[in-house]
DNA sequence: AATGAATGAGTATTCATTCAT
DNA sequence: AATGAATGAATACTCATTCAT
């Protein structure tokens, strides 16, 4: 039940925001009452917070065993992409509260997950560093922007990304990989 | 008074979400009762229409201007770069409004502000064909995801960016050309 | 509206209670809707307030006006007696929510209302000071435990006192003050 | 078990009273659940009623050894007085119920206890009648209103007395004993 | 151009009570 | 003797919106 009243709610805090989404819509359609949903949750923002961290902890997860391999730099950075990609693939409509509905956890509870969050940017602010050092990275690079330009390429597709379009989620995963290792000019131009 | 509501309303959108804040917030800051208000706007969510309308509008208008100049690529795409982070910087509140309250938006009225966004993006899109038609940006990109990544990187920083921290505007939007152009990988290597 | 507001949940809470007398009962007896109310008061318990501030300053102003008059202490004495009566006579409902309610002040407003009280109190220990200063009262007498069993002589009657029944209220009014003046005893018996 | 809900919900129900006292609330400070409770009792109701009759009987039993002792009136009045208040001061919490809480008693379940409480004023009264046969008080006395100032006199006290205050509680027994018997008035002037 | 009073539909939350186990 | 899960009805309060003035 408690984990059938967090599918639900993602659906629809997703469709409609956390904020439109009233617990009757909630159990509705889990055939249930109100009464159910407070003997499983102390109040609404307990169940955004849960979902908050449900994500945050899975990527967190995910992203250490990938920079915990031994990969050059270049391959580890194009498995973050691609797990991210993938990430709001599957979870799309997770990915959309997380990235939505922050404003709405209190003030209280926002350290928490505003560490995971600044710990998963560290994780890719250390890969760029990581690259630096062993020369596969240019020498010249901003770490902490570095990572924040990778992640809003990627984290800004849950605006667009459409699984069934265009491209596959691992071809996206690869051609954005490709832009951020290698940029978008012509190499063999002199001016470079 | 329409433009106080509409500047007072910005605010309050930003800082608590559309859902959250009350036309009685919006008036009371303006020492007006509601029935001001809805002498100037019709409902709640035509004020939020006319926020992302102003809020397009002024982007496209300036993304026209400089896609019309006569620069090469690579400087038309500097510009449009830092116009995108200079509008975050002065326009940080209306532009979270702009990312996150879409789904306030009734249905009958979002085609229009859904083609405008369309219509920037398509900007950007364009730009990289005629780059990659004039050899200046290499022949193999995907235009249309080439501009949702430079998009992404660029409004993702409506969530972190901080105009008074470690980098200006105008040397972030360098550094984040400088990405975009040439990526990240030490040029020098032979693997390229 | 406000006072009609007032005046139905006053019936309301003595019959019921505070706790279980709802906004909606206090609004179908006027046949307006739960809004009417929260545009008058702000909550439940700013209304509650507000019929205790009204009783406790009538109380005050007429205690105040039988204290400032020129009589013997033992006529100030039967008048505060007789208005205290007349009081739950007349506002027997609002003495029933004055008494029974106090609990459901929030503690932040509580200490207005039991300064007022304890002023209420103060006036009627000074008039037993008073007289004992005068020789009109025994000299052995403890003003504030005198003040208080005499309040709580009248008050009490709010739990029993039918203005329909054996006396009325101005011959009840006599009987007590004679208690309190001359007690209960034989006057001529040798061991007072 | 039983006797620990009770104990438990006569301190809630003094604290915070009877319908903002929540099952919850009695069990929680228990360590139990809720169907422990309703194991124990069939309602919340029945739990009150307990709580009154147990509160009354033990009054009534008190009244009636003190009645039939023999001593004189005046004296058994002073006892009666005494055992009141120390009845308040010793369960004051179940006091403040007793007086506050009649009710949230279903009007079926009332006649039982609305009984017992009179039946107590009655060994009041009737003590009263006693001493004006018997000589030792005044024989224009009116017994029912003598008995319900008395009562009022010392009931009050659970609205103010504090047991480690200015008198204590035999002192504060004596003091009201002797008002009633004697009043307040200076016994040797002439006027009486 | 704006107010003051009111509506009506909704919101999160509470809680006494039930019942299978 | 007690639990855990759930119900259903109620509750205080909110708010976008309306409208006579």
């Amino acid at each position: 039940m408690r984990d059938k009243l967090i599918q639900s709610s993602i659906e629809l805090f997703e469709k409609q925001g956390f904020a439109e989404t009233s617990i009757q819509d909630i159990v509705s359609g889990l055939g249930v009452t109100k009464g159910a949903f407070y003997y499983h949750f102390p109040s609404k923002e307990a169940l955004l917070l849960q979902i908050h961290q449900r994500f945050i902890d899975a990527l967190l997860r995910r992203q250490h065993s990938i920079l915990e391999s031994a990969k050059t730099c270049s391959e580890k950075l194009r498995e973050v992409v691609l797990m991210l990609l993938q990430n709001i693939e599957q979870n799309g409509a997770s990915a959309r509260v997380f990235f939505r509905e922050l404003q709405n956890i209190k003030e209280e509870n926002l350290p928490g997950v505003l560490e995971k969050r600044d710990s998963f940017r560290k994780g890719i602010s250390d890969l760029i560093r990581a690259g630096m050092k062993s020369g596969e990275f240019r020498g010249d690079l901003h770490p902490d922007m570095t990572a924040l330009g990778i992640l809003g390429m990627c984290n800004w597709s849950y605006m667009w990304f459409n699984p069934g379009g265009l491209l596959q989620t691992e071809e996206l995963a690869v051609y954005f990989t490709g832009l951020i290792l290698s940029g978008i000019v012509r190499e063999e131009q002199g001016w470079q």
